[in-house]
DNA sequence: GCCGTTTTCGGCCCGACTGTTTTCAGTCG
């Protein structure tokens, strides 16, 4: 059973004990411990092995046993129990905004109500708006989410949402009664994958602002409309939250709403060891407590941390993945930057699947303000995307090596199949003729996972291979990846000196930041390549800044920080090792 | 169910909005 079906059971585990009214700490038990699994950085088969799961923050003694069957056996009694006590579909309901557990509850107690096709039969029939606690208004609620659920997913790849983003920022920005605007939550955070839009105002005229979000042309419905707080779902699915404040209450609700809610709670608890209670709006005497200082003064964000004793924590690493700990010490690492970056690699051309031609690309590495630009067409063997052999290869490195300039060094590289033994799509003397290597697995995505690291490893021990193009092959909200044991090629590409991509792509940003850390403990280094199809996708950098920043990476970790002089020998450091 | 400078029992973050209620429960973030 792999870890994300472990994941998923442990979610299920926390509804069904919501349904039965379950103490709602044992609740959080379970989702902390789903979080937990989430968040590993070593493969849960090695840690059930070596029985260290306990020492996983979040999961003790009882949830370690049960994660340790599910592993072993496939399968945990416990939950099959549980899940006999309900219809298995019941969960879905839990998809319905504004449906909890206890509504949910009162739906299958007295109605027998178990799927949304049963839920909106008997909305419709006047059934659910007369039961206790319901009435009609509910009712219609629950229509108009049902409708909305099948509409939309719910998820957006923060790439196809940035630009409605930063418009209705700038429209709240410009409007005369807001002082400071921000978005907040996962888009701050810059996570690949984001729900909503939390919006942070402040403002001494709420009302006004919150009129001019809810009737904001962007806008299809209005889910909520309070004094401080409204909310809507945009044309595009989205839903976006408005949260008006005074500008004294303002870091703190651009803090509290930034989340994650895992590193809120830590901020919290620490906030309490002094006596304060900290929300949304201040500090505050924490009741019960004994207030060992007095509270501090906070005109800005960072004062928040700087108040607990602690370095401030930029958004991206907000995730409760050892931040705290950092930050306490001093150790919160420089994160690369956007203006770090000096070229990339991995870029295509209209030679295989590209948009644009080598000069456009090029041309608009220029405008980028890039001092180098890799070009790495597709091998043969992806004839979907009209790859090129040998000749057409030769072709155009020659025209490659042409072009490039003092204004724009250009590297040949090519994006060189790994076939689906591990072996490559070219010779190693066509390799050695090019100044770079990106291999990618684009075939037989369906290998068992041992099969398919063997795969991946044997490509990467070629000493021409200069790096590993996205790793696990995934499609945000799209493709799964495919299993691959990420640890272990880690531990190859540290051993062979092979570089790992990270994909900037925003519907790829692979390999995933959460495995970042873990490369750069191994010592392996980065490169954020766009995997640029036209030119407008040489700008996808940006978001593996974002990534990569999520990841710990400093300019020292990622390659393309260096300036062209420094960047040659490292792209020749592979085929130059002593073997 | 987890965890420990509040320490092996007793906490566990906390407030806004909605709708159904006559003072609050449920949901959400």
């Amino acid at each position: 059973m792999s870890k994300d079906d472990i994941i998923s059971i442990l979610e299920n585990i926390a509804r069904l004990l919501e349904l039965k009214d379950e103490n709602p700490f044992k609740v959080r038990a379970y989702t902390h411990a789903a979080r937990a699994l989430e968040t590993l950085s070593e493969p849960l088969e090695k840690l059930v092995e070596e029985d260290r799961l306990k020492s996983v923050d979040g999961i003790g003694k009882a949830t370690s046993e049960k994660i340790s069957a599910l592993v072993r056996d496939g399968k945990l009694e416990y939950y099959d129990h549980l899940s006999d006590e309900f219809p298995p579909d019941i969960l879905s309901l839990f998809e319905i905004q504004g449906l909890g557990a206890k509504k949910i509850k009162i739906l299958w107690d007295s109605l027998r109500i178990h799927s949304i096709t049963k839920l909106e039969r008997a909305c419709q029939s006047g059934k659910v708006a007369a039961l206790p606690g319901f009435g009609e208004k509910t009712a219609t609620n629950i229509l108009q989410a049902i409708e909305h659920h099948r509409k939309h997913v719910g998820e957006f790849r923060i790439g196809d949402i940035t630009s409605l983003a930063e418009s209705l920022l700038e429209g709240l920005r410009s409007h005369p009664r807001v002082t400071l605007a921000q978005i907040a939550g996962s888009y701050r955070r810059r996570k690949e994958i984001v729900r909503d839009l939390d919006f942070i105002v402040s403002s001494k005229h709420p009302d006004e602002v919150s009129e001019y979000f809810t009737t904001h042309p962007l806008v299809e419905s209005v889910l909520a409309k309070g004094a401080t707080k409204s909310s809507v779902i945009l044309k595009s699915g989205i839903q976006c939250d408005l949260r008006v404040v005074t500008s004294r209450e303002y870091p703190f609700a651009l803090a509290y709403f930034t989340g994650s809610k895992e590193h809120n709670v830590r901020v919290r608890s620490r906030a309490l060891t002094r006596g304060w209670s900290l929300n949304e709006y201040r500090f505050s005497e924490a009741e019960g407590r004994e207030l060992k200082e007095p509270l501090p003064e906070v005109m800005e964000e960072n004062d928040i941390y700087r108040s607990l004793g602690l370095d401030p924590v930029v958004p991206e690493l907000r995730e409760d993945r050892g931040e705290i700990e950092a930050a306490e010490a001093n150790a919160l690492p420089d994160l690369i930057e956007w203006q770090n970056l000096r070229g990339t690699f991995h870029n295509h051309t209209t030679e295989s699947d590209g948009r644009a031609s080598l000069n456009e690309m090029a041309s608009a590495a220029r405008e980028l303000g890039l001092e180098y630009l890799g070009i790495a067409d597709h091998s043969k063997a992806s004839f979907q995307a009209h790859g090129l052999d040998e000749k057409r290869l030769a072709a155009q490195v020659a025209r490659i090596h042409e072009l490039s300039d003092d204004s724009l060094r250009l590297f040949a590289g090519t994006e060189c199949d790994i076939l689906k033994d591990g072996t490559l799509d070219f010779p190693d003397d066509v390799l050695a003729s090019l100044d770079y290597v990106v291999v990618s697995v684009h075939s037989s995505f369906t290998l068992p996972e041992a099969e398919m690291t063997k795969r991946i490893i044997r490509a990467i021990s070629n000493p021409h291979v200069t790096m590993l193009g996205h790793l696990t092959g995934r499609l945000l909200l799209t493709r799964e990846p495919y299993r691959v044991d990420v640890p272990a090629v880690i531990e190859a590409a540290a051993e062979t000196g092979t570089i790992i991509e990270l994909n900037a792509n925003p519907r790829r940003l692979d390999m995933d930041w959460r495995w970042w850390p873990l490369a750069k403990e191994k010592g392996v280094k980065c490169s954020i390549n766009p995997d640029a199809h036209t030119t407008a996708g040489l700008q996808d950098l940006i978001f593996g800044v974002g990534a990569a920043r999520k990841g710990w990476l400093t300019k020292n970790d990622v390659i393309n920080t260096l300036p062209l002089d420094k960047i040659i020998p490292v792209l020749a450091a592979k085929r130059d090792r002593p073997r």
